[in-house]
DNA sequence: TCCCATAACTAAACACTGTTCATTTATTGA
DNA sequence: TCAATAAATGAACAGTGTTTAGTTATGGGA
């Protein structure tokens, strides 16, 4: 049965095809303002094409998000490299934001829109976006067992961590940083990873505090 | 001339009667949701009487979510009470996020949506907007000043702050939070407010580190 | 009181959107 | 070569924001 194994390649091809294409025409001009017709356009087809290879256009946002969420935890790993705990949760930190600023719709479709999530719980991006809070519980656990943090309840530490990184991508990408240039936004950032981190570090503290 | 000036009055009030009915609608079924035809037909108007009072429907957003910074402001300044610089930014950061999660389509409006804030600055905004940024500012260097804090760049510090509560609020408005039980949220958000200031308080610190 | 300029309002249309379905076109195994 | 299956589409539907030409109501001057 080659054919049917090729014609099934094929459909997976399509579907590569119209997620790619998708992509590019939403990091070009936002995905609000793209339409089913714009993508059939592109790759030279009718719009009813589209859909007999997704149900529907949340099924396509909904695939590129799960892309999103395998691309945030690879580039994740990255920061496992670093020895000390407290640097290594930096570097996690670091890596979360630059993801966000380097790929601000991917970040949008996971993190800041609304609509696809719906049922509370989708369990196929929670598997993977958990993989990414599991990594992040671990970092936490690592730097309170080296003592370089305060002890306390690993969810909140986690959460309150996210937060603060989420918080920070979400104002850049929504331009809500104006209080700063554009071309400072590396450093605010970096500033502001200090500022959570080393404060929370205690000789850091003490030599601030004299 | 008495009847201009009613006149006047009675285009304010249809401003306000739409205005009105837009939010209320926004509230119930989320702004996405919302045409124009729906609060046209609320109104029991055409929807092109709407278009003689508003030049569009982002003018409407537009002016909702100025009314938005507005009552953040003033729920805001409730916090200046307490003498604690601490405390008082503690506050300040509790109030902030329940008025997120209390009026989640106002926050919606006026951090999280995009679309309607094009020209980077909307200089009506952000005279209100950085009305309250201002008081945050302030916040924050009476801190550094009794030392209960480092010392560091304050804008950068109170965009951190900013940053922190921002994230809490629009991850749980997103369902984000997904591993906290809805019930719990008062408590999470609580202790995540003690992990940022609590442990940039040396005392507490030290408690903690035995 | 009548008349008419002005203001208030609306029906109908336009150009879009996501989506469906009957129909056509292409492909393939027998 | 032919019937069966798969792939693709044209045309429609119901919905959107917005515009405009046309209708209806109002109020002040004659």
């Amino acid at each position: 049965m080659g054919i049917k194994e090729r014609k099934e390649l094929e459909k997976s091809e399509m579907r590569g095809l119209i997620l790619k294409t998708a992509m590019n025409l939403f990091l070009d001009k936002g995905f609000e303002n793209i339409t089913i017709r714009n993508i059939a356009e592109k790759i030279e087809y009718s719009p009813a094409t589209i859909y007999l290879y997704f149900k529907n256009k949340d099924e396509i946002l909904h695939t590129l998000r799960r892309e999103g969420f395998e691309k945030l935890y690879e580039h994740q790993k990255t920061s496992l490299k670093l020895d000390d705990p407290l640097k290594r949760l930096h570097k996690h930190g670091e890596a979360y934001i630059q993801f966000a600023l380097e790929n601000p719709e991917y970040y949008d479709l996971m993190f800041m829109m609304r609509g696809p999530v719906k049922e509370r719980q989708d369990i196929n991006n929670c598997d993977i976006g958990l993989k990414s809070y599991e990594l992040l519980k671990t970092n936490v656990e690592e730097c309170m067992e080296a003592e370089v943090f305060p002890r306390a309840n690993i969810d909140v530490v986690a959460f309150s961590l996210w937060s603060y990184v989420h918080g920070i991508a979400s104002l850049i990408i929504r331009d809500r940083g104006y209080m700063f240039p554009l071309e400072k936004i590396n450093y605010i950032v970096e500033e502001a990873l200090n500022f959570m981190l080393v404060s929370n570090n205690k000789k850091k503290w003490d030599l601030n505090n004299k």
